[in-house]
DNA sequence: CCAGTTATTATACAATTGATTAATTACAAA
DNA sequence: TTTGTAATTAATCAATTGTATAATAACTGG
């Protein structure tokens, strides 16, 4: 008889709520798990909001994959350029970020993994893989060269490149393995080993990002 | 009212058909879109056999993400331990072989990553990873360690081991990023680059590895 | 050549899927 | 308050899903 109450959202905050909510199923259930009816009622609406929101369900996981990229390039970026510190400090931070929660969480390495697998047939799956990679690629170098300059070690552009590549894919792949916590080693471990192995692909002296002021005064130890 | 021909094949031919006819069909459309019928088709039989051979179809999914693993780790280690040459030789070649086809393929990476997104919710798979991993890790110290000692780099298991951690983290990223060709760089910069960051990370003196004598001749600048 | 075993096919079935439509009702504007 | 709009619900649909069962035929051992 009674009908169910609702409350009438914002177009963006429905999509958001629907979004988040097609992440949240896919994390649990696996994209085939992840049916309109689960989604829909993990959002708390009926069915047919998809088609209105989004037009089918193919395109809700596209919109959803690109939300979920979003995010992890805004916090990269954003643990990048939060405060004003020393070139060391923040490639510092920025490397920890990654390999520490929320950044390094099972729930976002499955989300990724779940995605990536799709890049291969679906070319929008592809643009929106290949712009947050760009983008997280642009981040790294950014923080890398002016800690070369600061260390006398080659900074052309091709090199900051190539060095951002090389950092980039050793990221990854902890950020992938730590957050799998396959059991072969603590977590914990994670944070000191990916600066050391930075300090020793970028040529910089041991040390120099391990020791770098956390955050507070930014080191005027330039000469 | 002809009656589909067919053949009786052994115990495990036709399990093994069926494994690598799911690797096929998730590799192509997904796990969402590898169904029991389009995984048979690709296997050329009827949908009874997977009742038959593995019981229901997620058995036969978990059967097929070993048999992938299975398939990984064999080439790994099997491109290590090839020949009989110099421990820089057998790295250098080690890591090559998984910057190059047919070890880095966008299909298996595909297939990887689809598996890995199921990691988190079910213990088979979980299993599965972890002893790929593990693997993969013992590999890559077999290897470490006897270049380290031939250039006095500290070699204890702990340090092997956090080496060992820190170039699968980097080989995995690479692997990754490199098969799926954003086409932000080309891959045949791979193998150069791997071999070089490793040389950094394990700190042993720059084309050690580089120029580690290939299996065959071809480098003719060293005569 | 024949009989027995069982791998394999063919078909059926209930459950679930994504999509669609018409009926409601929340909310803003007047 | 009243009205208009459209966000949302509820119900239906055909198609596809995984599983189960009986009929068939390929192969083996005698």
């Amino acid at each position: 008889m009674s009908r169910k109450t609702f409350q009438r959202l914002s177009l963006d905050d429905r999509r958001r709520s629907l979004m988040e909510a097609t992440l949240t199923c896919v994390a649990r259930h696996g994209l085939h798990g992840a049916t309109v009816r689960r989604i829909t009622e993990e959002a708390g609406v009926t069915v047919g909001l998809v088609r209105h929101y989004f037009g089918n369900k193919d395109d809700m996981i596209r919109n959803a994959y690109a939300y979920l990229v979003g995010q992890l390039t805004a916090q990269a970026s954003e643990s990048a350029k939060h405060t004003v510190a020393a070139p060391e400090t923040q490639l510092a931070r920025f490397l920890r970020a990654n390999m520490t929660t929320p950044n390094m969480s099972e729930e976002k390495v499955s989300l990724w993994a779940t995605f990536i697998g799709r890049v291969r047939h679906d070319a929008d799956f592809a643009e929106i893989h290949r712009d947050g990679y760009r983008e997280f690629l642009n981040v790294l170098e950014t923080l890398i060269e002016p800690v070369l300059i600061n260390h006398q070690r080659p900074h052309s552009i091709a090199a900051c490149k190539r060095h951002a590549i090389a950092l980039n894919g050793l990221i990854d792949g902890l950020w992938m393995e730590g957050a799998l916590n396959s059991g072969l080693y603590g977590q914990d471990i994670l944070p000191d080993l990916v600066i050391e192995a930075s300090e020793r692909l970028l040529g910089i002296p041991s040390g120099v990002l391990a020791n770098a002021q956390p955050s507070q005064q930014p080191q005027s130890e330039v000469s």
